[in-house]
DNA sequence: AAAAAGTTTCATTAATTTTTGAAAGTTTAA
DNA sequence: TTAAACTTTCAAAAATTAATGAAACTTTTT
């Protein structure tokens, strides 16, 4: 395989893992394309890259700026704006849980919490609807805090844990 | 708040949250709803309380039934089927890491692997390319592994993987 | 073996989501 | 202050995805 093929390969794929994961194709492509050039692009050169208008591709460099995962550059001299990828993996995989978790995680936690405190001494479907939701509270409580713990930081969260856990 | 409001605000939030997540909305309703169900539902009941078609209802039945969090069940002397969803949570968020490392992350890391293996002593864009995929695929590939760490036992994995590095 | 009770399939329709492109908006330079 | 260079917005069109419902299929009962 030559560079050209593989470089559409990971943006088609990259693509895809998006949509499998609630983010629309073009973001995660453009994403993909900014992720493997080694300088800042355009808005002309992505657009002529994907094939994508001028539109669409300023909405979705929009949107990957609010999640914190692309930057703006410019370059001295020059009028246009260039636009770059989060460099670092790791922090990459930082934004992106922290972000999650902001816009799903927690609104969810929200419902789940205001759901089971209804007074379940009627029937027993309330009975166990109120013990299912308290359960799930739980669980995706704890998940979330793992996933905090293990993102928030840089270092290497089991060697903390672990030294927590024993002192 | 009385049950049946808390129940039709579960069964929505949780829809909303499959189709974050890439799971369509349906799916992800028909499984709040027998999540919360003491008992196990036959199709009508389904069709009824969510106000869906037979079709529709057959066929994410089937799905949920592919991911293996949703089992037949039947009653003895009745000729319908009755759906019940996996009752223990833990396990049930096993079943769904297992399923989407399958579907999503393993394809994926397939494809990263193959496209890092270009010839990359061409051009810097090239060389960086090959340098970006290789980091990522050890990314994804860590990830991957720790996911199976966390969900493939029932037990507590951080305890086991304490006592592992402490002997 | 035919009717009854139930389930699945899939072409068509409906709903949702994404994309386009032209107009409006900004900023810089002359 | 106005023209040029560039970006953003958003209504309409296109593309994608999900839902319907009637016909086909399966299994059980009589």
């Amino acid at each position: 395989m030559e560079f050209k093929e593989a470089k559409s390969k990971f943006i088609q794929t990259w693509g895809a893992l998006g949509s499998q994961w609630g983010i629309n194709k073009t973001m995660a492509q453009i994403h993909a394309l900014l992720m493997v050039s080694p300088e800042a692009l355009s808005m002309e050169d992505i657009m002529e890259e994907l094939h994508i208008s001028r539109g669409n591709t300023s909405m979705n460099l929009r949107s990957l700026m609010d999640w914190g995962i692309v930057f703006k550059e410019y370059k001295p001299g020059e009028r246009k704006e260039y636009f770059s990828a989060e460099s670092n993996i790791d922090e990459l995989a930082r934004k992106i849980a922290k972000e999650r978790s902001r816009r799903e995680i927690k609104p969810t936690l929200r419902v789940l919490k205001d759901i089971s405190t209804i007074e379940a001494n009627e029937s027993n479907e309330a009975v166990h609807f109120k013990a299912k939701t308290e359960e799930l509270y739980d669980f995706v409580s704890r998940a979330d805090t793992m996933l905090e713990k293990v993102t928030e930081h840089k270092e290497n969260w089991i060697t903390k844990t672990i030294v927590k856990l024993m002192t």
